[in-house]
DNA sequence: TTGTAAGCGTTATCAG
DNA sequence: CTGATAACGCTTACAA
């Protein structure tokens, strides 16, 4: 009969009545195998059901086949778009991918750090918490390859990033070139690397147009929201919105329909990152997107490539555009 | 000096001067262990900077300490959110998730869960893939439990899920009540359980209402929208329509757009799942929302449970119940 | 209370 | 070509 317990190589040795090593050299392809000794092995593999245990050959070899992906949190448009393509890439290429998230908080962040370090995780993706002590992440790392994606680390880690700083300028620009003046930038918690890098791109394409720069930044939905319709109702209010963020969008839009309920087109707006409905509302919105799938993939490329070769190749920092969509929210017919 | 590779047992006990079984004792907790002991051993812990080998751990225990998570996708609002919530609960219980897609293919599923038996998790978190063979599945699942989530699997095997068809009729009924007779249902893929389940509850209160049911399905994003603007356009259009989930709501919407571009609430609509800008398009979208959180919590709940037990309790099914959200696309005022 | 030794399932090494 | 054997790092009997 066959054992309840699952099948090891010594089973599927000794029912083809050779040795452990030969299975082992024979399942990973290796050279050195008379076909019919295959033949007899790979019988035995299907007539046992056999499977390698990962555990014991990670603890063997030291490869986990598993990649640690830690970002600040996965609901949300541009996060959970990231994973989807890294998950899918990873599976390409035999790896899993154990997900994490710091929730932008560094404690909890070194603490996962610790998780993947303790599983071996080949590599790890990381979009760092804010306010991280580099020097302290980089010893939580030990060995494992890391490729930094959205916000970058130190000056020799791979980065796979937006510009983040052009991004904004072109946007600002844009708003600009509809011959607005008043133009605010709105924001979720502006300690985000992310959103720093967009904060000055929109103040230098302000500064460079002469026009005074306006930002409204709060760290939640619901104050943010509170702080832009004020801002909207003050004396001299913004005539135009740029949202950093798709959480900042929706803060922004809800405030508009709040003061402005008739006339929401009084206000131009550009978002960023695509929203669900962003076609939908009226006017139908202008937003900057990311070439989300492109960015999660190179990441998981490039880690892959770093995990495989152990000889050191040149530091890549790659600094994608992002693209502004242009549909009527910001002025445009 | 420290040697480079990673310390292990062996060099906390050397360090400590006592055998290596006295340290994994100590180090788990257990008893028998003198103060002073302790005290050398914990000492030479943080001076090695020494942390157990989960790999190591795995292979000598049993239990890997993650779990798998099995979805269609990722990129959804109702999918993220879950991704999200199980992670967060996972945490709190100090086990780590390994995260699957299947594309809504039974074979990509298949080799997911061979992925999971391999590295040996815990357990398995699935929304399973329309057309699963249910007894492979069972097999290839091997000594992992599960619990289902979204979409149920076989009679005894727990699971999590929205009361689709309660959900569904209760929406419908609502558009009946607002006195209108032609309502369409409007869906992604329908041999997805979730969304049949859907349809079903729809079918069952036209039934009720004496009304002739008419079902708009397909299974990508445009042709759908293709699908519902021909409906409208038709000789006798729909006059409500009702989308089972977050990208047939996409879809709807649009066409409403396309072909009622002046006068949008002409139809009455309600959505599945909430949507970023849900709020903000005209008029506001009424919604039926999943207690998400709770579901995606519930079920790892049940999931460590399961794993926790040897001795099996009843088989669970939870059934939990959508809530309308009324804004004004469904005829409220 | 503590230490020794035997695995867990693989694979690399190195003799046959 | 093939097969013992020794790790990988940990835990759990079983002895001391």
């Amino acid at each position: 009969m066959v054992p309840s317990r699952r099948p090891t190589v010594l089973d599927v040795a000794k029912a083809a009545r050779v040795g452990a090593s030969t299975v082992s050299r024979c399942l990973r392809g290796g050279p050195y195998v008379s076909p019919e000794v295959r033949q007899r092995i790979m019988d035995a593999v299907h007539s046992l059901g056999y499977e390698p245990d990962e555990v014991a050959r990670s603890l063997r070899g030291g490869r986990s086949r598993s990649i640690g992906v830690i970002f600040p949190q996965i609901a949300n448009p541009y996060f959970s778009r990231c994973v989807q393509e890294i998950e899918l890439e990873a599976t390409r290429q035999g790896s899993s991918v154990i997900l994490l998230t710091h929730q932008e908080d560094p404690d909890r962040q070194s603490k996962q750090l610790a998780v993947l370090r303790r599983s071996r995780a080949d590599g790890v993706i990381l979009a760092a918490a804010p306010n991280s002590d580099m020097e302290k992440l980089r010893r939580e790392l030990g060995t494992m390859p890391i490729v930094a994606l959205d916000r970058p680390l130190w000056d020799d880690a791979d980065v796979v990033m937006l510009d983040h700083r052009h991004a904004a300028r072109q946007a600002t620009l844009h708003l600009v070139q509809h011959g607005i003046q008043q133009i605010a930038c709105v924001t979720a918690n502006p300690s985000i690397y992310s959103f720093q890098q967009r904060i000055h791109g929109y103040q230098q394409a302000m500064q460079e147009a002469g026009l005074k720069s306006r930002v409204i930044a709060a760290s939640d939905y619901i104050s943010l929201q509170t702080e832009i319709a004020n801002a909207l109702r003050s004396k001299h209010p913004p005539r135009a919105l740029f949202a950093l963020s798709s959480m900042a969008t929706v803060s922004a839009m809800q405030a508009i329909r709040n003061v402005q309920p008739d006339n929401p087109s009084e206000i131009a707006f550009i978002g960023f990152d695509d929203v669900d409905l962003a076609t939908l509302v009226q006017p139908p919105m202008t937003v900057m997107v990311q070439p989300t799938d492109l960015m999660a993939r190179e990441s998981v490329r490039l880690l892959f490539k770093r995990v495989g070769s152990s000889d050191p190749f040149p530091v890549q920092r790659i600094e994608l555009g992002a693209m502004l969509i242009r549909r009527n929210s910001c002025g445009c017919v």
